[in-house]
DNA sequence: AAAATCCGCAACCGCCGCGTT
DNA sequence: TAACGCGGCGGTTGCGGATTT
């Protein structure tokens, strides 16, 4: 059984467009306007699958399209929506106008997403790299050890990145007054001492810095929450804000969150919510080390930017 | 200069939600 | 209520240009 396709699969051509199939398109949706996909092709003398047609139109012959290169500031935002909507391509680009949902998903595997893995940030949780923090935190504090033991465990790449992170991560935390409670072994489920350790990181963010939360590039972001009983549809990794005189945020589930190595229990963009206490604030943070984009951000979503409507 | 590799992007594929029958 | 059909979405592919060897 299954569905029946969605059109006569024979016949009908694949593959990059013509300009003469771009010019009938066109043609066809001023004159009628574009719906009813199914019967267009045929309509307008075109041999291509409805679908085809749509996404044509949607992603490159629509009149309203801005094309060429993201600007810092749709960098930041598609960032921070990606951060609260995930892999939303179609509501983020409902958020950047002229921008389609395809541009913006190939921009993000193309680039942003690299450039998040660079600087050590998980492009999916956008939080720290654990698995990089675990080893750099166990390269500042083990030095007493015998690393070399340990190095057939570890991939050699994501050790060089590890360790390169290392320092950095250090300075981030000082300058950012993080706690960063660190337990490297749990060894207390292996009967066996002679199996491989555990690790696991304790962490437990805070800052008391209210400038570290300010915009990017010294600039407040346009994001502005609705009211204040808004509860976003993910928050992500600072737990505790400490510059005002309540909690903005709640922490995850207890005070101090631990995570198991390999982000089993990673809080993920689709999957975890939390409360939101405060005044139209949203704290969240960032770890930049280069290009334009913030180190510490606070935003407020605005009515442009409003996520609200996809809780 | 040619071959190999990398990279970006347009387009395709398959699944899902929703409205209709 | 179930089946169907369509539009929409996100993941993936593959082509072609750019870069490297």
């Amino acid at each position: 059984m299954g569905r029946t396709p969605c059109c006569e699969k024979t016949g009908l051509k694949k593959g990059p467009w013509t300009p003469e199939e771009d010019q009938k398109l066109i043609d066809y949706v001023h004159k009628n306007g574009c719906g009813n996909w199914r019967i267009l092709p045929k309509n307008a003398g075109l041999q291509r699958c409805g679908k085809s047609c749509r996404l044509r139109w949607a992603n490159y012959l629509r009149p309203d399209i801005k094309r060429g290169k993201f600007s810092s500031l749709e960098e930041e935002t598609i960032i921070q929506l990606h951060r609260i909507l995930g892999n939303k391509w179609s509501a983020i680009a409902g958020r950047l106008p002229g921008r389609t949902d395809n541009e913006i998903k190939n921009y993000w595997n193309t680039h942003i997403r690299k450039k998040l893995l660079r600087m050590g940030i998980d492009p999916v949780t956008h939080y720290p790299r654990l698995d990089l923090l675990e080893i750099s935190e166990f390269l500042n504090s083990s030095s007493q050890l015998n690393f070399s033991k340990f190095q057939p465990l570890v991939n050699s790449n994501l050790l060089g990145s590890a360790t390169s992170l290392s320092s950095q991560n250090q300075d981030f935390l000082q300058q950012n007054n993080v706690v960063l409670e660190t337990q490297l072994f749990d060894n207390s489920h292996v009967k066996n001492q002679n199996q491989i350790p555990t690790l696991i990181q304790p962490c437990h963010f805070q800052s008391q810095n209210h400038q570290d939360f300010l915009g990017f590039n010294g600039m407040p972001l346009p994001f502005t929450f609705p009211d204040e009983n808004y509860v976003p549809a993910v928050t992500n990794y600072v737990y505790e804000y400490y510059g005002s005189s309540q909690s903005i945020v709640d922490p995850p589930s207890s005070e101090t969150s631990t995570f198991q190595s390999g982000f089993s229990n990673m809080p993920t963009p689709s999957s975890s919510s939390t409360t939101l206490h405060s005044n139209s604030t949203y704290i969240t943070e960032d770890i930049e080390r280069e290009s334009n984009c913030s180190n510490m951000l606070n935003f407020q979503i605005s009515d442009i930017l409003d996520v609200n409507e996809f809780v």
